[in-house]
RNA sequence: GCGCCACUAGCUCAGUUGGAUAGAGCAUCAGCCUUCUAAGCUGAGGGUCACAGGUUCGAGUCCUGUGUGGCGCGCCA
């Protein structure tokens, strides 16, 4: 965030006073108190330090023979301990909002991710049921996290790893037949003890009986394989619908079973077998885990021959590997963050550099109103799932308010707020803030006001319209860390405060009104904040309406 | 018992790799619309950063211990 100038001129200053060592230590801040400036360095304290000797001489060594352009900057000071304290110029400034505008709808974008491919795995929810509100969190959190990096020209991935054959389904195709045999008069008809018990199977089996009436009645092996497969379908359509409203779409559906169609699965225990780091015990196959540093062994292929999660897990990430992605990011909840350790020590032995896979954890979501916890919906009376909170409150609010906490932080969505349409909610404040600029630009048009695109900046000065650029100028930087960190919420933040330095410029600073070269000036103030609201706000999968 | 996450204002949360006087929103109180959208702006009050030690020029941030809460610890996924 610091120009280029300024680093130059330290580097060049530490080499000539003898600090060479220091060089790729100097790091730059903005200072919380605005009375220091505008950029920090702690340089001096970290030389200081090392060297024993007095900070603050460090300093004021360095600052005397620092060599700026004098326009950019007013003021360098040594203070406190030893920190120095630079003041930009507000042509600085001017001449930043000029770049930024000449950028337009490119401010902000990298080439850093180019010839990178990157692949976000998120939601993976199986079909057997509906989404709630974890698979939200989830989703949102993939789907930003995915945006920020293709943001950053990486060649993104987007991916659902499901498993449409194993136990579960069974269970879930037996909880929707025993729901079938209720419907067609067998009230005593026994529900399977793990069944599914909630009532979208009612619904599944209550659509199977309209359309079929009694076909499937009898309980074959067939008729469960129907029962199966309409159930995923029913499942599958509903979860694509749902993340459809929150505008989520996958590149690629992964099925597990490919894994084992393919061989995959057989071949990932060759090599562990080749490694000798499988066992047989009690009839089981066993991977032997604590060769590779952790506490125990874990059984990878149960004795009847069925191989337990962990196997397919490291297979399919295997597969990743395979398909040459650099980066390999999982989007879990916190529920599964024992078997991770196992997934990635196996795929250590498989040979691959297990450092190219991130795994993002999240926690969990509550909702509340009115300071209470709210388990069921009121429309419904059942628990709430992700479509009815999307239809209660909208999808801006539900994506806004997943990615407005920090990913390992407990959500608590407070419905109450999340329906209020009004200031209280944060969602519209940012919306809000574009919407203002954009009747802005139509009013000046209404009016026949033309803007000077020409016109030179550096009338700008007022505390309000400076502080907007020092805001504007942070925009790539806070892309940049949120997409490092996995964080999207760094970047709601930020959006937040951008719409903040904008409703207190537009507040103290008029544009249309205003004469030559202040209108054209602030005129780019104003398309400069646009630009970043909408490219911010569609990273965050939120839209931005034109009108409010 | 073990592992991971959290603990900051009445409530919900920010707090970049350790930095200077710990910040927002909501709630409470007091102001601002004949002028580009008041879904906005301005101001006030509100804190032992869970607790106790430690590391150092400097700790909300790092280390150790304790407490409270959440999630896990299967031949379930």
């Amino acid at each position: 965030m610091e120009p280029e100038f300024i680093q130059k001129a330290f580097e060049n200053t530490l080499k000539e006073l003898g600090f060479e060592n220091f060089v790729n230590k100097i790091r730059f801040e903005q200072p919380r108190n605005e009375q220091f400036g505008d950029i920090a360095t702690n340089i001096a304290l970290l030389i200081g330090k090392e060297k024993k000797e007095n900070p603050r001489k460090i300093a004021e060594d360095i600052t005397s023979k620092l060599s700026f352009d004098p326009n950019l900057i007013d003021k360098i000071s040594v203070d406190g301990p030893g920190f120095i304290n630079i003041k930009l110029s507000n042509l600085f400034f001017t001449q930043e909002l000029e770049r930024m505008f000449n950028l337009g709808e490119n401010y902000g974008k990298s080439s850093k991710g180019s010839n990178r491919k990157v692949n976000v795995e998120y939601v993976s929810a199986n079909p057997t049921g509906l989404l709630h509100l974890g698979h939200g969190r989830n989703a949102c959190i993939g789907d930003s996290i995915a945006n920020l990096y293709q943001w950053l020209g990486y060649d993104v991935t987007r991916e659902y790893y499901f498993n449409n054959a194993g136990r579960q389904m069974q269970i879930l195709a037996r909880s929707i037949y025993a729901r079938y045999r209720q419907l067609l008069g067998e009230e005593e008809f026994p529900f399977p003890e793990d069944g599914y018990f909630g009532d979208y199977i009612k619904d599944i089996a209550k659509e199977i009986a309209e359309k079929f009436g009694d076909q499937y009645k009898v309980e074959t092996a067939e008729n469960l394989e129907f029962f199966k497969k309409y159930g995923e379908n029913w499942c599958f359509e509903k979860i694509r619908s749902t993340l459809e409203k929150l505008n989520i779409r996958h590149d690629l559906f992964f099925n597990e079973d490919t894994l084992y169609s393919t061989g995959k699965i057989n071949e990932v225990i060759d090599i562990l077998k080749q490694k000798g780091l499988v066992y047989q015990k009690d009839g089981a196959l066993w991977l032997a885990f604590t060769k590779l540093g952790l506490t125990e062994d874990r059984v990878i292929v149960k004795s009847s021959g069925e191989p337990t999660y962990r196997l397919p897990d490291i297979a399919y990430h295997r597969d990743k590997f395979e398909r040459g992605f650099d980066l390999i990011v999982d989007i879990l909840g916190s529920d599964h963050i024992a078997t991770v350790p196992d997934v990635i020590a196996g795929l250590g032995a498989l040979g691959y550099d297990t450092s190219k896979v991130k795994v993002v954890f999240h926690q969990f979501v509550t909702l509340t109103e009115n300071g209470e916890q709210v388990k069921m919906s009121k429309r419904s009376g059942r628990s709430y799932t992700l479509d009815e909170l999307i239809s209660e409150v909208g999808p801006d609010v539900v994506r806004f308010f997943f990615l407005m906490r920090n990913v390992s932080s407990h959500l608590e969505f407070d419905l109450g707020l999340a329906r209020e349409q009004s200031e209280k909610n944060p969602v519209y404040y940012l919306q809000y803030a574009y919407a203002r600029i954009c009747s802005i630009f139509d009013t000046a048009k209404e009016r026949g006001i033309e803007f000077n695109f020409e016109a030179n900046t550096t009338c700008l000065e007022h505390p309000q319209e400076l502080n907007l650029i020092k805001v504007q100028r942070r925009f790539p930087e806070v892309i940049e860390i949120a997409a490092e960190k996995f964080e999207p919420q760094i970047l709601a933040d930020y959006l937040y405060d951008l719409a903040t330095a904008f409703h207190t410029f537009y507040h103290n600073c008029r544009i249309i009104g205003s004469e030559e070269p202040i209108l054209s000036a602030r005129f780019k103030l104003a398309k400069v904040t646009q630009t970043i609201l909408k490219n911010g706000l569609t990273i965050l999968g939120v839209s931005a309406p034109t009108r409010m």
